[in-house]
DNA sequence: TACTGTGTTTAGTAACTACTAAACGTTCTA
DNA sequence: TAGAACGTTTAGTAGTTACTAAACACAGTA
């Protein structure tokens, strides 16, 4: 017997849910990107309440969240008081807005703190056995270094225009 | 005046921490991680117990999913009862191996259960109005195949034999 | 003006998480 | 065999988080 389309949509909201949480974020967060994203058309706010089955409160914010981090938009028709919500479907643009967003947040203040540390040693200024230092200074600079590359590792991907197939094999040839 | 080398590796315990917590693991992991970076000899579980003042059995119990994570390792002296425990600083290997254990983790099994869900639609075995049916068809292969692009970077940066400048300076020559 | 349909904010809660303190199990030593 | 020196496990706890329920604010309408 064939899967009922709703059936469907629900195994695929409950799956999102669980990725969701997997990184650190509220699993109601996956479940509303993914009604908005199975769905042909813009939703208002009481259809992701009813779709989800979370309240018009946990709703609201999330939805706020996800709309800063650019992965859902939010849009409002003529004569209709109602605010209508989309999912963004170019992932590109959201990972984009992601990285973007985290640029501000306590990660990187933690990873500039790394880097004041590691100024203060290239100057000299640290008192203490002096082989010890030296060690010291050397850890911390290569894990200095690993946090740049992967700053950079990010910023490429960024300026990618879309992870699809053809970037992907064209850096693992570079790599090979 | 000069810092004091115990003070600045405070400093790095404290930043290593809240970065630890940022990607939403135990902080005590980060400062355990830390301390064993930051040591030129391995230490016993006790002196990391003085060193991060956490207890025994939060850091038995955390060292081992470092360990596990391959981020330290746990090695004995003859004649010693103690384990001993110090931080892997090839941070290319920890990658490899915490991407490796992710791999059977919850994340993995909700990205298959899309794939699966995918499959379902391939087979036509869907019921359901036609148009919306072969939308969802759509916007399903359109997540997978993003799954599968960043499946495929996290595999080019396993491959690397580390993220220093040259390899990131290559990938980006190719992105351009 | 009251009333209705919106979205937002707030207070409270249930569940979870990262810990602590302490009991426990082992292995070595006297 | 007792005791000491380890690491592990367990029971409990403080703090956090993702939510709910309900009060609220505001705009349009009768």
């Amino acid at each position: 017997m064939p899967t009922k389309l709703s059936q469907l949509k629900q195994d695929f909201t409950e799956g999102l849910s669980q990725i969701s949480r997997f990184w650190g974020l509220p699993k109601g967060m996956g479940a509303i990107f993914a009604v908005l994203y199975l769905s042909p058309t813009p939703l208002s706010l009481d259809e992701v309440v009813t779709q989800t089955g979370l309240t018009k409160g946990a709703v609201s914010t999330e939805v706020r969240t996800l709309a800063r981090m650019g992965l859902v938009h939010r849009s409002s028709k003529l004569g209709d008081r109602k605010d209508y919500y989309e999912a963004e479907s170019d992932f590109y643009k959201s990972i984009r807005s992601i990285l973007k967003e985290r640029q501000n947040s306590e990660f990187d203040r933690a990873v500039r703190s790394v880097k004041e540390t590691l100024d203060l040693l290239e100057a000299g200024s640290v008192s203490g056995d002096e082989a010890e230092v030296a060690f010291v200074h050397e850890r911390i600079k290569a894990l200095q270094e690993f946090f740049n590359a992967i700053d950079n590792l990010a910023s490429a991907v960024i300026k990618l225009e879309s992870l699809g197939f053809g970037n992907v094999t064209k850096i693992l040839s570079v790599l090979k």
